[in-house]
DNA sequence: TAAACGTACAACCAAATGGTTACATATTTA
DNA sequence: TAAATATGTAACCATTTGGTTGTACGTTTA
Protein backbone atom coordinates (compact mmCIF):
# COMPACT_ATOMS: atom_id res chain seq x y z
CA UNK A 1 0.00 0.00 0.00
CA UNK A 2 1.02 3.55 -0.36
CA UNK A 3 3.03 5.43 2.74
CA UNK A 4 0.09 6.20 5.22
CA UNK A 5 -1.31 10.06 4.72
CA UNK A 6 0.13 11.02 8.07
CA UNK A 7 -0.52 13.65 10.56
CA UNK A 8 3.09 15.42 9.45
CA UNK A 9 3.36 15.06 6.15
CA UNK A 10 6.48 16.64 4.96
CA UNK A 11 5.63 16.10 1.35
CA UNK A 12 2.11 18.09 1.71
CA UNK A 13 3.84 20.47 3.56
CA UNK A 14 6.86 21.45 0.79
CA UNK A 15 4.11 20.94 -1.51
CA UNK A 16 2.89 24.51 -1.68
CA UNK A 17 5.09 27.62 -3.01
CA UNK A 18 4.67 29.94 0.12
CA UNK A 19 5.65 27.20 2.21
CA UNK A 20 8.59 26.59 0.48
CA UNK A 21 9.21 30.32 0.70
CA UNK A 22 9.09 30.07 4.53
CA UNK A 23 11.49 27.96 4.84
CA UNK A 24 13.91 29.90 2.35
CA UNK A 25 13.44 32.75 4.90
CA UNK A 26 13.99 30.85 7.95
CA UNK A 27 16.79 29.34 6.52
CA UNK A 28 18.48 32.62 6.34
CA UNK A 29 16.89 33.90 9.78
CA UNK A 30 15.08 32.89 12.52
CA UNK A 31 12.02 35.56 12.02
CA UNK A 32 8.41 36.51 14.09
CA UNK A 33 5.30 36.22 12.49
CA UNK A 34 4.52 39.71 11.53
CA UNK A 35 8.21 39.65 9.68
CA UNK A 36 7.37 36.59 7.58
CA UNK A 37 3.84 37.82 6.60
CA UNK A 38 5.20 40.78 5.27
CA UNK A 39 7.21 38.81 2.52
CA UNK A 40 3.31 37.93 1.20
CA UNK A 41 1.05 39.30 -0.24
CA UNK A 42 -1.69 37.52 1.68
CA UNK A 43 -2.72 38.47 5.35
CA UNK A 44 -0.89 37.31 8.27
CA UNK A 45 -3.90 34.86 9.70
CA UNK A 46 -3.31 33.24 6.08
CA UNK A 47 0.93 32.80 6.73
CA UNK A 48 -0.07 32.08 10.52
CA UNK A 49 -1.84 28.89 9.13
CA UNK A 50 0.70 27.70 6.66
CA UNK A 51 3.18 28.26 9.66
CA UNK A 52 1.05 26.19 11.62
CA UNK A 53 1.10 22.95 8.98
CA UNK A 54 4.83 23.23 9.16
CA UNK A 55 4.89 23.12 12.74
CA UNK A 56 2.97 19.92 12.32
CA UNK A 57 5.62 18.89 10.07
CA UNK A 58 7.85 19.78 12.32
CA UNK A 59 9.65 21.96 9.55
CA UNK A 60 9.57 24.58 12.00
CA UNK A 61 8.85 25.63 15.40
CA UNK A 62 8.40 28.35 17.47
CA UNK A 63 9.02 29.84 20.65
CA UNK A 64 7.34 33.12 22.29
CA UNK A 65 9.22 35.51 23.07
CA UNK A 66 7.48 39.01 25.11
CA UNK A 67 4.81 39.64 22.42
CA UNK A 68 6.40 38.05 19.54
CA UNK A 69 6.50 34.59 17.89
CA UNK A 70 9.63 33.84 16.82
CA UNK A 71 9.74 30.58 14.13
CA UNK A 72 12.93 28.63 13.22
CA UNK A 73 13.85 26.02 10.52
CA UNK A 74 14.39 22.62 11.64
CA UNK A 75 15.54 21.01 8.46
CA UNK A 76 15.65 17.33 9.63
CA UNK A 77 12.20 16.11 8.18
CA UNK A 78 13.32 16.75 4.77
CA UNK A 79 15.75 13.95 4.98
CA UNK A 80 12.31 11.76 4.23
CA UNK A 81 12.35 13.42 0.82
CA UNK A 82 15.86 12.90 0.05
CA UNK A 83 15.63 9.21 0.52
CA UNK A 84 12.18 9.12 -1.07
CA UNK A 85 14.07 10.55 -3.81
CA UNK A 86 17.09 8.91 -3.80
CA UNK A 87 15.03 5.27 -5.25
CA UNK A 88 14.99 7.36 -8.31
CA UNK A 89 17.99 8.69 -8.55
CA UNK A 90 19.14 5.41 -10.45
CA UNK A 91 17.24 6.05 -13.25
CA UNK A 92 18.69 9.54 -14.25
CA UNK A 93 21.83 10.49 -12.91
CA UNK A 94 25.47 10.15 -14.57
CA UNK A 95 28.26 8.42 -13.68
CA UNK A 96 29.34 10.86 -11.25
CA UNK A 97 26.52 10.63 -9.51
CA UNK A 98 26.95 6.87 -9.20
CA UNK A 99 30.35 7.22 -7.69
CA UNK A 100 28.45 9.62 -5.26
CA UNK A 101 25.90 6.48 -4.37
CA UNK A 102 29.14 4.42 -3.43
CA UNK A 103 29.93 6.80 -1.06
CA UNK A 104 26.40 7.14 -0.40
CA UNK A 105 26.33 3.49 0.49
CA UNK A 106 29.60 3.29 2.50
CA UNK A 107 27.34 5.13 5.72
CA UNK B 1 8.49 35.78 -4.61
CA UNK B 2 7.32 32.12 -3.94
CA UNK B 3 7.77 29.34 -6.93
CA UNK B 4 5.17 30.10 -9.76
CA UNK B 5 2.37 27.55 -8.72
CA UNK B 6 2.83 26.01 -12.55
CA UNK B 7 0.73 23.83 -14.45
CA UNK B 8 3.01 21.03 -14.32
CA UNK B 9 4.01 21.14 -10.22
CA UNK B 10 6.20 18.48 -9.16
CA UNK B 11 6.09 18.90 -5.82
CA UNK B 12 2.09 18.84 -6.00
CA UNK B 13 2.15 15.83 -7.99
CA UNK B 14 4.25 13.77 -5.74
CA UNK B 15 2.68 15.65 -2.60
CA UNK B 16 -0.04 12.42 -2.63
CA UNK B 17 0.63 8.77 -1.33
CA UNK B 18 -1.41 7.06 -4.40
CA UNK B 19 0.65 9.07 -6.84
CA UNK B 20 4.01 8.22 -5.30
CA UNK B 21 3.32 4.81 -5.40
CA UNK B 22 2.06 5.00 -8.97
CA UNK B 23 5.60 6.28 -9.37
CA UNK B 24 6.95 3.05 -7.15
CA UNK B 25 4.69 0.64 -9.32
CA UNK B 26 5.76 2.43 -13.10
CA UNK B 27 9.70 2.16 -11.59
CA UNK B 28 9.24 -1.45 -11.53
CA UNK B 29 7.71 -2.11 -15.09
CA UNK B 30 5.44 0.14 -17.29
CA UNK B 31 2.25 -1.03 -17.32
CA UNK B 32 -1.72 -0.20 -18.29
CA UNK B 33 -4.02 1.59 -16.29
CA UNK B 34 -6.13 -1.78 -15.14
CA UNK B 35 -3.12 -3.18 -13.72
CA UNK B 36 -2.02 -0.40 -11.80
CA UNK B 37 -5.58 0.06 -10.51
CA UNK B 38 -5.55 -3.22 -9.43
CA UNK B 39 -2.88 -2.08 -6.95
CA UNK B 40 -5.53 0.04 -5.20
CA UNK B 41 -8.76 0.18 -3.15
CA UNK B 42 -10.22 2.78 -5.31
CA UNK B 43 -12.16 3.06 -8.72
CA UNK B 44 -10.05 2.90 -12.19
CA UNK B 45 -11.53 6.41 -12.61
CA UNK B 46 -9.56 7.51 -9.51
CA UNK B 47 -6.52 5.71 -10.74
CA UNK B 48 -7.08 7.54 -13.77
CA UNK B 49 -7.17 11.00 -12.15
CA UNK B 50 -3.98 10.06 -10.91
CA UNK B 51 -2.52 9.19 -14.07
CA UNK B 52 -3.31 12.67 -15.61
CA UNK B 53 -1.93 14.63 -12.49
CA UNK B 54 1.42 12.90 -13.05
CA UNK B 55 1.10 13.62 -16.63
CA UNK B 56 0.70 16.87 -17.00
CA UNK B 57 3.87 17.13 -14.17
CA UNK B 58 5.45 14.60 -17.19
CA UNK B 59 6.42 12.07 -14.23
CA UNK B 60 5.01 9.75 -16.63
CA UNK B 61 3.56 9.12 -19.98
CA UNK B 62 1.12 7.13 -21.52
CA UNK B 63 1.01 5.63 -25.07
CA UNK B 64 -2.11 3.60 -26.62
CA UNK B 65 -1.25 -0.45 -27.89
CA UNK B 66 -4.54 -1.84 -28.78
CA UNK B 67 -7.71 -1.42 -26.47
CA UNK B 68 -5.20 -0.74 -23.64
CA UNK B 69 -3.11 2.77 -22.50
CA UNK B 70 0.15 1.70 -20.84
CA UNK B 71 2.07 4.10 -18.83
CA UNK B 72 5.95 4.25 -18.44
CA UNK B 73 7.73 6.26 -15.32
CA UNK B 74 10.16 9.52 -16.51
CA UNK B 75 11.38 10.65 -13.45
CA UNK B 76 13.91 13.68 -15.04
CA UNK B 77 11.35 16.24 -13.28
CA UNK B 78 12.15 15.00 -10.08
CA UNK B 79 15.85 16.73 -10.41
CA UNK B 80 13.57 19.83 -9.82
CA UNK B 81 12.81 18.46 -6.06
CA UNK B 82 16.37 17.14 -5.53
CA UNK B 83 17.96 20.88 -6.50
CA UNK B 84 15.60 22.22 -3.82
CA UNK B 85 16.51 19.49 -1.12
CA UNK B 86 19.86 20.32 -2.13
CA UNK B 87 19.84 24.27 -0.73
CA UNK B 88 18.95 22.92 2.49
CA UNK B 89 21.48 19.58 2.93
CA UNK B 90 23.67 21.72 4.14
CA UNK B 91 21.80 22.24 7.44
CA UNK B 92 21.65 19.21 8.30
CA UNK B 93 24.29 16.61 6.81
CA UNK B 94 27.73 15.41 8.26
CA UNK B 95 31.10 15.68 7.01
CA UNK B 96 30.84 12.72 4.45
CA UNK B 97 27.87 14.35 3.23
CA UNK B 98 29.81 17.46 2.61
CA UNK B 99 32.65 15.78 0.66
CA UNK B 100 29.75 14.69 -1.68
CA UNK B 101 28.77 18.24 -2.00
CA UNK B 102 32.03 19.24 -3.18
CA UNK B 103 32.10 16.34 -5.88
CA UNK B 104 28.49 17.23 -6.83
CA UNK B 105 30.23 21.32 -7.46
CA UNK B 106 32.29 19.66 -10.27
CA UNK B 107 29.46 19.04 -12.87
C1' DT C 1 -21.25 -10.69 -35.03
C1' DA C 2 -21.96 -10.76 -30.12
C1' DA C 3 -19.74 -10.54 -25.88
C1' DA C 4 -15.98 -9.27 -23.10
C1' DC C 5 -12.36 -6.14 -22.19
C1' DG C 6 -9.96 -1.67 -21.50
C1' DT C 7 -10.48 2.89 -21.52
C1' DA C 8 -12.68 7.73 -21.77
C1' DC C 9 -15.56 10.97 -19.96
C1' DA C 10 -19.52 13.48 -17.86
C1' DA C 11 -21.85 14.47 -13.73
C1' DC C 12 -21.91 14.55 -9.16
C1' DC C 13 -20.30 14.79 -4.16
C1' DA C 14 -17.89 15.49 0.56
C1' DA C 15 -13.98 17.09 2.58
C1' DA C 16 -9.74 19.56 2.48
C1' DT C 17 -7.31 23.72 1.17
C1' DG C 18 -6.16 28.36 1.13
C1' DG C 19 -7.88 32.41 1.77
C1' DT C 20 -10.80 36.28 4.19
C1' DT C 21 -12.71 39.56 8.15
C1' DA C 22 -13.68 40.56 12.83
C1' DC C 23 -12.58 40.47 17.38
C1' DA C 24 -10.02 39.10 21.70
C1' DT C 25 -5.83 38.91 24.40
C1' DA C 26 -1.14 39.79 25.95
C1' DT C 27 2.87 42.85 25.90
C1' DT C 28 5.40 47.05 25.27
C1' DT C 29 5.79 51.82 25.20
C1' DA C 30 4.53 56.85 25.30
C1' DT D 1 -2.88 54.13 32.15
C1' DA D 2 -3.82 54.55 27.27
C1' DA D 3 -2.28 53.46 22.86
C1' DA D 4 0.26 50.76 19.81
C1' DT D 5 2.07 46.28 18.67
C1' DA D 6 2.01 41.22 17.95
C1' DT D 7 -0.40 37.37 18.08
C1' DG D 8 -4.50 34.03 18.67
C1' DT D 9 -8.75 32.45 17.11
C1' DA D 10 -13.52 31.96 15.51
C1' DA D 11 -16.53 32.16 11.66
C1' DC D 12 -17.02 32.18 7.11
C1' DC D 13 -16.21 31.39 1.97
C1' DA D 14 -14.78 29.73 -2.86
C1' DT D 15 -12.11 26.52 -5.10
C1' DT D 16 -9.57 22.40 -5.39
C1' DT D 17 -9.01 17.66 -4.40
C1' DG D 18 -9.96 12.98 -4.37
C1' DG D 19 -13.34 10.12 -4.74
C1' DT D 20 -17.91 8.01 -6.76
C1' DT D 21 -21.39 6.03 -10.48
C1' DG D 22 -23.11 5.67 -15.06
C1' DT D 23 -22.56 5.50 -19.80
C1' DA D 24 -20.25 5.45 -24.28
C1' DC D 25 -16.75 3.84 -27.40
C1' DG D 26 -12.93 1.31 -29.60
C1' DT D 27 -10.58 -3.35 -29.59
C1' DT D 28 -10.10 -8.19 -29.06
C1' DT D 29 -11.92 -12.70 -28.87
C1' DA D 30 -15.26 -16.58 -28.72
Amino acid sequence: MATPAEKHDVFKAISDPTRREVLRLLAENERPISEIADHFDMSRTAVTKHLQILTEAELISGRKEGREKIYQLHPEPLTEVKQWLSYYEKFWENKLSMLKHLVEDEK
